[in-house]
DNA sequence: AAATTATAGTTTCATTTGAAACTAATTCAA
DNA sequence: TTGAATTAGTTTCAAATGAAACTATAATTT
């Protein structure tokens, strides 16, 4: 032990977090990127039009937590692939509406079953009330996450 | 509803987890990357330092599960900062022991309490029970997310 | 209705990142 | 012990990413 805590990261929840999430992408998209010349944004952008279809790139950001130079490099490539159709909204001709097409909607088809099972595996080896637990935590930590962090955070650092 | 479960992006567990990971780093990260122009995986390499002095590059990346090329990039970094300083392990001239320099354990030093700030930040809406918990969540979920995670996964994809 | 401001989306450029090749030292095997 | 295979760490190159500038359309102000 040092001066003050000295800051373990192993059991540093924002570290933890992250290696966790990392562990995660990189798992799952190992499962489908190459198999399916699929990268990770192109698969969220994929997920929620169909979800969501004639959204538009602005939309799709928005859902996705994605940014908008992500979504239109996710949508290009989808779009040469031919994996999703773009129309132009009539009412506001700034906007492009997009959708999945039949090989999008069939691509989509073949990959949300793998998504599923690498869901239930994450979640097989808990019990019923902690996966209840698990939809708690992680609705107050996002809560508690997405609040500009920097008060307290601040304070501690101006002086010193 | 679509031909399946749709896949809600929303409620897709490694979606999720994502999303919140990577609000979790870019908030934290903010509060101290500019302000003493540190990047995250030097973040981390000065925290794993200030924890296991004389650690060799090799062992900073298996305990940050960082990469050695990331590693090797962040020490450079540190070192020309003046806040890591290296020695050749004598039994094994292939070997450099790092080790934070005065000026690194003050940097450490300065840090610490933010990062503690915003952990207990990111935890202060839980309650005792919950913090129990999300220790056994996040330790199930990682132990069954850094499984191989193929088997159920290829064979859901194999046929159709 | 002309001029200003705002919004949707793309492109450009500079930075970050990762994979693979590389250098140097060590260990193993014949 | 020489030669092959390993291991530590760095460098190089190509791809991914993000910020800011840019284009085009729409909404607002005067």
């Amino acid at each position: 032990m040092a001066k003050q805590t000295p800051l373990e990261l192993d059991s540093f929840l924002p570290y933890r977090i992250s290696v966790l999430a990392n562990t995660i992408s990189t798992t799952l998209a190992g499962a489908y990127s190459q198999r399916f010349d699929l990268r990770i944004p192109e698969w969220r952008v994929l997920a929620t039009l169909g979800g969501y279809p004639d959204s538009s790139a602005r939309e799709v950001a928005r859902r996705t937590a994605m940014d908008k130079v992500a979504v239109s490099r996710a949508v290009s490539s989808l779009m040469e692939r031919g994996r999703v159709v773009s129309s132009i909204d009539t009412l506001d001709r700034r906007r492009t509406l997009l959708r999945l097409s039949p090989d999008g909607e069939a691509l989509l088809a073949r990959i949300v079953p793998l998504a599923h099972a690498y869901e239930s595996r994450l979640l097989e080896t808990l019990t019923r009330q902690e996966r209840l637990q698990l939809e708690t935590l992680l609705e107050k930590l996002m809560q508690q996450a997405s609040l500009r962090s920097s008060e307290e955070v601040e304070s501690c650092s101006k002086r010193s």
